[in-house]
DNA sequence: CTTCATACGTAGCAACGCTACTTGTCGTTC
DNA sequence: GAACGACAAGTAGCGTTGCTACGTATGAAG
């Protein structure tokens, strides 16, 4: 998967894998890479500097504990985030079918007919 | 649509556009404007130089004409650049399969029954 | 003669995700 | 007990990309 393409996207995803129930980042990351058969293994400096925005702007909240010793900060959706993953939700609908409209269209017959 | 979620997919739009047939600058912005329902409205500034960038990847070719004193820059889609929309194509079925698989699933219940 | 549609273009900016690196604990292996 | 890998968090700096805001010029319409 290309890189860049996610751009855009990310806050929605993490929003979405959140939905499902509160989870710190190195667990989130692995919920992204296994629900999408690792299609989507995303490095930490794209993760945690993405779930500060997304805490910044209302739409998780974080809090720390200490599991074995280890640091762990646990975020979790709050209404905003509900509401703004909804928004993200409706908007990936539309562009997807817009973009889709040109690219899923025809694969060129790849069977190319004798 | 937001402006950003463009990102890593212009140009296999533009690819797509120029697969039916060559086009000049203006008339690419207004192809993807009507097959799009208005949703994809590209200002001047995004489509150039966007198109500059696939000639110099060898994508398209152009040549210039003058149309009615109006010069005019028509630009075709090469083999290679053929080759390039059939990667963004795939491309974009595993990135759009995969996000999907995030946030197509289950439009939350909008339907909150009172 | 002014305005709008056509037609091309550039300069500079802001956003976003990535690479590379750092810090630290725990468990296992040598 | 040293070393290494998995776990867990983070930052600094970079490159790509599309957008905003301009600038130039012609032809048609009023």
């Amino acid at each position: 998967m290309k890189a860049q393409a996610l751009h855009g996207h990310l806050d929605a995803l993490l929003l979405a894998v959140l939905e499902q129930g509160p989870l710190h980042g190195y667990a989130i990351i692995e919920a992204l890479r296994s629900r999408s058969d690792g299609h989507l293994d995303l490095p930490t400096g794209t993760i945690y500097p993405a779930l500060r925005r997304l805490e910044r702007a209302g739409h998780v909240a974080s809090t720390w504990s200490t599991v074995n010793g280890r640091e762990r900060r646990t975020y979790q959706l709050t209404d905003a985030g509900r509401g703004a993953l909804a928004g993200e939700r409706s908007g990936w609908r539309e562009f997807s079918s817009t973009v889709g409209r040109f690219l899923d269209a025809d694969t060129p017959p790849t069977t190319t007919p004798a």
